[in-house]
DNA sequence: GACTAAACGAGACGGTACGTCCTGTCTTGAG
DNA sequence: CTCAAGACAGGACGTACCGTCTCGTTTAGTC
């Protein structure tokens, strides 16, 4: 469901198309939840078959996580930033890229379509592999990025494993989001940032 | 789903047909997934009538999560365990709680049910509230015991808010678990509980 | 249903129930029809047990039928007629009779209870005995002790068989009604007299 | 349920799916009666989705309607009898048809089907006017031809209704089968032709 | 007056069927 | 060869009733 040969002969799919689905499939999940989006309610909506949405995605999860992935890949004007800032304060910026999160998750499109498509990566360990190669893995890579700069510059105990940091610093928001228990508040991300930064600093 | 008001007259609540119900459920759910979970099937397996599963609970959220209480309550000889081990030494102690908790993912009945359990939640609010308040709720409070014991020896900054403190040390692993990203050993646990008392320690 | 023998001892039938019973079966099958009818709407709507009804009636189809016997009955003063009109003017006795049938079967009430009753008895022979025990033969014999003195006084044929005569009279009219076909009216109805009469005629 | 509109694009409708369903609906209502029809059963025996029947049919009754006809019309080789028989005798040929009606209803699988049919049509005013225009209407229009001609070559009174003639001459043995009353045989049914056509003869 | 037994209301229960929705596949004609 | 349309077998949904089964209460009789 990522990268999809070239046929040879016969008419080409059409580019046009797969967007008109991918756009729909967002705002169906979005209106009605992972449970609600149906393939029917898909291809009826988007004016398209069943069998052109059967012929490219294989399940519900494939469609939504590239429905998702389109639509965050369109959010910048050229894709995906390349980088995360760096003023130099580790602090300042980390929080920045979760306080940027935080206000993504009150857009209550966003949220149920992220929900969705949680939700079907929880059960679905291939659409988790997917998941974690094309949406999380980038953005992982990033904040690897940033917080080895940090390291590189004494910002950070020497001897941490950087994914721990990414997790120390971003799990617990995520959480929060998941359970909808704590406060999802640009200074609950904060106070996160900190005291996550303190246990990763070096001693 | 919790607590049903007394019928003044009327046939009565057969508790074993409840007890049968929610064993099925568990069982189904660990086999097959949440996906995969039929009010249908459990009823046919329970040799029990689609309605009766109807009459208690209103959707596959409220079954699984009553499963998966049933199961957990049950698995003490007399219900949860009324505290977290207190040796004095806090990373120890943590440590062996979020070791069994990985342990626990290890056993695959488990791991399905809950993540039957962690997908309805995400998408469904009514049972996210449900799922704190029953499951959630009662551990974190134990948790935050614990917690408040150290911070009055003096072991934490006595300004960090103590649901933060469980968010740091616990929601690394969920996370892991979740998008079966980062490895789920006793050790990584270990790493993770380190780092963030670190962060939580007095200054 | 018809004959209860009775019990040495405990509570007795209440046939204030028994009554309410009926008219709630009555009501239910006039508003919704025979496929509408449910035991459980009847015992809702009467306020009464569903063990209650199924205590006394064994059927759908005989608790209808005593619901109708119980209105019919109730029709006149002191329960059915004794005996057909007699002024010896045999046509003009037996169009009054077959007028007033034709009125009955305007009261939408009773043209929905007596279809149901009707469809339950086509298919169901057990019930096609009790309702001609109980409803169709006693009219039957009425007409018939009509008809058997204008045999008497030579009005008919002498060799004909009063069973037939009987059918010839009112089956046409009865036969409209089930399959709303010809007119159900006054002069329709004396027309099929007239010609009945003609063909019974002493030749 | 008689004529379906051209769809412009799509997949055809299958003719011999319809034949299928048309053909175990028939058996199941011979089988089990009216009531014991199910389109469960019938999508079950007839190895086809529930969906396809409520496609095509709106109920249980438009089913067996078209079931009864696909069965009666598919009796003769060219479909129904293009004429009733004229000897130039019209007792013995009304007698005839009504001799080969009660044959039909020794039938037990006819018997049953009629019956079902009998009883869905009494309760459905719509059910009742297909059924008429479908099934009744044409038969009847064949009776009416042939009474024309006898009242043509002055056989029958000239001012007789002929719709009012098929009923008296029908109506009767039609009534015994649906109440199982009086008797259903040969003999019976030339009886009742006699006295009939005596009713409806010149004066 | 106490005891016994059935009638009665209420409603849980194992089932069956309803009519609808959706799945994933297949077929048809148009492009 | 793609595509929109839509038929098809299958299966689950959540609801409505079925007829049976407790329950606790009420009402007669019998002792």
């Amino acid at each position: 469901m990522a990268t999809e040969t070239q046929r040879s002969t016969g008419r080409r799919r059409n580019p046009a198309t797969r967007a008109t689905i991918l756009a729909t499939a967002f705002a169906v999940v979005a209106e009605l939840g992972y449970a609600g989006l149906t393939i029917e309610k898909v291809a009826a909506r988007a004016g398209v078959g069943k069998q052109t949405i059967y012929r490219w995605w294989p399940n519900k999860g494939a469609l939504v996580l590239d429905a998702v992935l389109e639509r965050t890949a369109g959010a910048g004007s050229d894709g995906a930033p390349a980088e995360l800032p760096d003023t130099g304060d580790l602090e300042a910026d980390l929080s920045a890229v979760l306080v940027a999160t935080v206000e993504e998750f009150a857009d209550p499109d966003f949220d149920r379509a992220l929900r969705g498509l949680t939700a079907a990566v929880i059960e679905d360990a291939e659409l988790a592999l997917a998941y974690r190669e094309r949406l999380d893995g980038p953005m992982r890579e990033l904040k690897k990025r940033r917080l080895r700069r940090a390291q590189e510059a004494g910002q950070l105990d020497p001897d941490v494993d950087l994914d721990l940091a990414v997790d120390l610093v971003f799990a617990p928001i995520a959480q929060r989001w998941t359970e909808r228990s704590g406060d999802l508040t640009p200074d609950g991300a904060r106070t996160v940032v900190r005291h996550a930064l303190r246990g990763l600093a070096a001693p």
